[in-house]
RNA sequence: GGGCGAUUAGCUCAGUUGGUUAGAGCGCGUCGCUGAUAACGACGAGGUCGGUGGUUCAAAUCCACCAUCGCCCA
């Protein structure tokens, strides 16, 4: 019938699964099962497979897995193609380390063209690894045709989507702060940056005057215009290289600035200036009672104040130079230190402040950190200035001097703070503005705040939270890289520099180049030697290749090399219905595929003339995804993060080989919420196991054994109606339990539906059901009742199965196969092809739920009692008194009265009424319905009540009266539901009361009663014999029980009882002859001699 | 420095719109039960609900500030 099931070995039995769905092509079957209910799109955030696949990886495709499990079997199609982001610095980054490469430059010079075929090769070094982890975790995902981000295919649909940019008037040139090694000539990452930060570096500080223009002083009335002196904005900084590249000063627009006279110089007691500073800070510049304070304004009133510079920068060629020099007023400015005037040099740091007041950018050191020759003094006539190809920290000392020397520095000393050096090579670095690509976001940035609406996020403070205050600050994308593994940017420029074109598809490039580039690979260097004649100029093209999140973003176009091929596929597979990813993918992946789908979709604006997107007609002012789970961070179990480091990492190989896939996966799921950091280590995952699994394996195992000794008949099935009680309520609850996990799961809550699957199993299904009728699955006789047992276990089961398969993958499918397919091979061919449980509202039976519930709270007071009395539970007790809290309780516990009895071990039951007057009780208010309505009066009811008679009022409940108690001088009415009733022990009795409930045992014992105890010893200890003997559970014996007095007693009265409870075709109260075993036990201090053979 | 989140028993976590005695599982101790169970049941020890202040008849829950941790940004 049932394959016999043994001890649980659940790596095991994940081995099998995992051959069975690859010799019966499971996953591809489920691809293309009937999909009534059409497409679920899923998208794969594609990892990079350059590394070990970690446990942080298991969990986000444990959790990606899940739900286009859930959709197949709910009757959708859930493509599922796999993906992989395969370039990038880190790649790069992989590479240059193991060739000992310290920089761009080693890299040129070893050849591009070499360096990204080693790139190449290693995207793919732990291909295998991924695979095996991948299969091994059940994550079902397509990876026979994956998309791959270095593929020409993938690469031209970015293209395409530049170009659908550009054409749009979406694309911009712009200079970009990077943090520039001068000494490597290379840009450095953050993560680089932020290897070579020292503090306490010591540096030049320096207070530069900058002579203000006066009419605007005058103007303010800060100056007579007939006063002839000079004044002076005194400023402070710690890079005097930047003072040529300087363009504004910048002041805080509600803070007080004074017009004030002080020393001409630091030290100086004679000459005096006249100065524009923040007022309170001219105790520390100055020094108290140094200065005099002549006039005071708001600093926003200096705003478009002229001054002169005081030294001359390169300016690119076009710059606007009239548009700089002036006051400006932000926020960022800070009075903690320096004069309340910040100087302001676009180039080196400053560019976002440059950008916002339309500032020009002017130069003073170049790439290799080397002063340009146009430094020098605005007045000078020379053609070099004198710091010309000096290196940047050593051209300070010699500007400061000569500021100090023409009267510009008020001051110079040293400081020490902190300062980026490159990690490579510890050269101080260079905040340098390079030229660079961007995507205007800003222009849509209302639909990408309006698009969020519209997305799902789970957890849901994410939405306005992190990721909607993201884009609310949204600047444009910075696109370009100069890196050299990437995709590269499309751009052509002319040699003059005139022209700029944009390139969005081969063949566009084969018709500007009049070549066949078929077998062309878009990379560098190859691309780089593309270059084209048009209008009688040479274009060339940008070195540069883009950002890898443009790319990762651009994946659910990209992926069907969109619009090139497959123009359908995209139609029906936008957006996704469901993403997930861990939290750092905010401003990562979630914000480019956002960002990407919001220009492409754009309807465009009749204001600003902005055209529609390319993808207008496919949806319109959509995000590219609806639903997405954004997952914690992996911690160990001391909740400090894992890192290589720290040694604390958790190979997931180690929990898979010896707990299993589900036991990780449902330790995942169920654990905590998918946004909390998840503790893990491998005695977590074991709790799992144990708590969870082993305790379904042993009802499934109960049920196999049973069932394949009885044979039922499970076709023949018991209508529901005419099944007992407990199985009815058996019923309701799964099918109360299918509405809730699926309720959870379409509210994307994992974790609430594997804590209902975990709380059914262990407590109802195990602890309840499977304990409680044991018994109806011993008896011989095949009567209904025995078949309604089998069935509605069996029913569970498979249900369970249903349930649990999109979260535990392997054990489900292992149920299924047995408990389904063993008997009915025309059932569909694993559990995930098979379609989701529907549960039917009328079957939960909200009264036997709660009739049930009241059972068994008082079955767990009884036991309270029992434990209380120390009488054992083997001993029967004449009687137990039961109080619930209501009469609809009441009247259903009397259905359940035979579980009762059975479980307490108690011969009656005497219900208490709800007030019966046996009992005392104490009264309270019930607060959340009087509360309110009585608010400061609260106390004095307590007060009151604890006084009165609780008889009376409880007497007035009974009859459905108000009650009306007097507080502080005035009548207050009460309807009986307004009181809650406590019943008190009775005295006499072995009671546990609690919240209403009350059970209490009669422990009087009479002889009878007595003899019954010891006839129950007498079972156990023949049943432990039976097990001593190795007899299987369903063998039949012949029994020889001897005893003498009291024990015999009990013998002769329950004889038949003993008899049938462990299948004893005979019995006699002499010593078999000839026994297989014997063995002698003790029964209250009376000795038993048992001797027992198989019989026949 | 800014934003977002977290903090409840030794551990992992629940705790509805504020409302009766803050719960569960694991672990620990005692006792009990056992022919499905590597189980199960009862009882016990273990909690200043991160801290301080406030609102309220009533605060783990609401407000303010602070502390610690995490992530992101500067």
């Amino acid at each position: 019938m049932f394959k016999e099931v043994g001890k649980a070995s659940f790596p095991g039995l994940e081995q099998a699964v995992i051959e069975f769905w690859k010799e019966h092509d499971i996953f591809r079957k489920s691809l293309h099962k009937e999909a009534p209910q059409g497409n679920y799109v899923f998208y794969e955030g594609p990892p990079t497979a350059n590394g070990q696949p970690g446990v942080h990886h298991v969990i986000s495709r444990a959790f990606k897995d899940l739900f286009p499990r859930y959709k197949t079997m709910q009757g959708y199609r859930v493509g599922r193609k796999g993906g992989w982001d395969t370039h990038g610095l880190p790649v790069e980054l992989e590479i240059e380390k193991k060739l000992g490469f310290s920089g761009k430059k080693d890299i040129e010079d070893f050849g591009i063209a070499e360096f990204n075929k080693l790139a190449k090769e290693s995207a793919f070094e732990y291909i295998q690894e991924w695979n095996d982890m991948t299969e091994r975790i059940g994550f079902w995902l397509d990876l026979d045709k994956p998309y791959i981000t270095y593929e020409n295919s993938y690469i031209e649909s970015c293209w395409w989507v530049m170009k659908s940019l550009w054409d749009r008037d979406l694309l911009f040139e712009y200079y970009k702060v990077t943090m520039h090694c001068p000494r490597c000539n290379t840009s450095l990452a953050d993560h680089e940056v932020s290897l070579g930060f020292e503090d306490d570096v010591d540096d030049p500080s320096v207070w530069p005057k900058f002579p203000a223009y006066k009419d605007k002083l005058v103007q303010l009335g800060l100056l007579d215009a007939a006063d002839t002196r000079k004044v002076y904005v005194l400023a402070w900084t710690t890079t005097p290289w930047t003072l040529a590249a300087n363009t504004a000063l910048a002041v805080k627009a509600e803070a007080s600035y004074s017009l004030l006279e002080a020393p001409a110089a630091y030290g100086q007691e004679v000459e005096r200036h006249l100065y524009i500073m923040a007022t309170e800070l001219a105790d520390s510049v100055f020094g108290e009672g140094q200065y005099q304070i002549l006039k005071t304004v708001k600093g926003a009133a200096l705003i478009g104040l002229s001054y002169e510079p005081i030294l001359q920068g390169r300016a690119p060629a076009g710059e606007d130079l009239t548009k700089g020099f002036r006051i400006i007023a932000d926020d960022f400015v800070s009075l903690d230190d320096g004069t309340g005037v910040v100087h302001i040099a676009p180039a080196y740091g400053d560019l976002e402040v440059g950008k916002q007041y339309d500032l020009p950018t002017l130069f003073s050191v170049d790439l290799a950190g080397e002063v340009y020759p146009e430094v020098m003094a605005p007045d000078s006539r020379e053609t070099r200035g004198p710091y010309t190809g000096q290196f940047f920290k050593k051209a300070d000392e010699a500007i400061a001097q000569d500021l100090m020397d023409r009267g510009l520095l008020y001051r110079e000393t040293r400081v020490k703070h902190a300062y980026p050096f490159c990690w490579r090579c510890g050269t101080p670095l260079l905040y340098y503005a390079k030229s660079s690509w961007y995507i205007r976001t800003t222009a849509v940035k209302n639909k990408l705040l309006t698009n969020n609406q519209k997305i799902n996020w789970y957890p849901e403070h994410i939405k306005n939270g992190r990721f909607g205050k993201w884009l609310e600050n949204n600047v444009d994308w910075a696109l370009s890289r100069e890196r050299y593994w990437g995709a590269p940017l499309p751009i052509w420029v002319s040699e003059d520099g005139q022209e700029q074109l944009c390139v969005g598809s081969v063949s566009e490039l084969e018709e500007l180049t009049g070549r066949d580039l078929s077998k062309l690979e878009l990379h560098r260097p190859y691309v780089d030697e593309i270059s084209f004649v048009k209008d009688g100029k040479t274009f060339k093209r940008l070195p540069y290749t883009v950002d890898v999140w443009f790319e990762s973003g651009s994946m659910p176009y990209a992926q069907w090399h969109y619009p090139f091929e497959h123009k359908a596929e995209l139609k029906h597979n936008f957006p996704a219905d469901f993403i997930c990813e861990a939290l750092d993918q905010t401003r990562g992946w979630f914000y480019s595929l956002h960002a990407l789908a919001t220009l492409l979709t754009d309807s465009g604006d009749a204001a600003t003339k902005r055209p529609a997107g390319a993808l207008n007609d496919i949806s319109q002012d959509s995000s590219a995804f609806k639903n997405v789970i954004c997952l914690g961070l992996i911690v160990d179990e001391k909740s400090e993060k894992m890192s290589k480091s720290k040694g604390n990492v958790v190979d997931p190989w180690t929990v898979l080989d010896n707990q299993g896939a589900d036991a990780l996966r449902w330790y995942l799921y169920s654990s905590s919420p998918p946004e909390s950091s998840k503790r893990f280590s491998q005695n977590l995952v074991e709790e799992t196991l144990r708590d969870f699994f082993m305790t379904l394996w042993n009802s499934y195992s109960f049920f196999v054994l049973y069932a394949n000794l009885d044979k039922p008949d499970l076709s023949k099935d018991v209508p529901v109606a005419e099944r007992p009680e407990i199985d009815r309520w058996l019923v309701a609850k799964v099918h109360a339990l299918t509405r809730d996990v699926s309720n959870c799961l379409d509210n994307y809550d994992p974790t609430g539906a594997s804590r209902a699957i975990r709380d059914f199993v262990v407590d109802e299904l195990s602890n309840w059901y499977v304990r409680r009728n044991r018994r109806r699955f011993w008896k011989s006789e095949s009567d209904s009742d025995k078949l309604a047992a089998y069935s509605t276990l069996y029913e569970a089961l498979v249900t369970l199965s249903k349930l649990m398969a999109p979260m535990a993958p392997f054990v489900s499918e292992h149920l299924y196969q047995n408990l389904v397919r063993q008997l009915d091979s025309t059932a569909p061919e694993s559990v995930h092809l098979a379609a989701w449980p529907q549960y039917e509202e009328v079957l939960i039976d909200e009264d036997l739920l709660r009739d049930m519930n009241a059972l068994i709270r008082i079955v767990e007071l009884g036991r309270g009692a029992r434990a209380a009395s120390k009488v054992k539970t083997r001993q029967p007790l004449p009687e137990v008194l039961v109080r619930v809290r209501n009469e609809a309780e009441l009247q259903g516990l009397k259905h359940l009265e035979n579980q009762l009895l059975e479980e307490l071990n108690v011969k009656a039951v005497r219900y208490l009424d709800v007030t019966a007057d046996f009992v005392d009780y104490t009264v309270k208010p019930n607060l959340p319905l009087v509360g309110k309505r009585l608010g400061k009066l609260i106390p004095e009811l307590k007060r009151r009540l604890a006084e009165l008679d609780g008889k009376e009022i409880t007497r007035n409940i009974r009859e459905g009266k108000d009650t009306v108690i007097e507080l502080l001088g005035e009548a207050h009415s009460f309807e009986p539901e307004a009181f809650l009733i406590d019943a008190k022990s009775p005295e006499g009795y072995a009671a546990l009361e609690e919240r209403g409930y009350l059970a209490a045992l009669n422990t009087q014992l009479s002889p009878e009663l007595i003899r019954e105890g010891l006839a129950r010893d007498v079972i156990r200890l023949v049943q432990n014999a039976r097990k001593n003997a190795g007899l299987e559970v369903s063998d039949t014996i012949n029994l020889g029980l001897e005893a003498g007095g009291e024990l015999k007693a009990a013998l002769d009265v329950f004889g038949e009882t003993i008899q049938t409870e462990v299948l004893a075709k005979q019995l006699s109260f002499t010593g078999l002859t000839s026994a297989d075993y014997q063995e002698e036990g003790e029964v209250e201090g009376q000795m038993l001699r048992i001797s027992l053979s198989k019989a026949a």
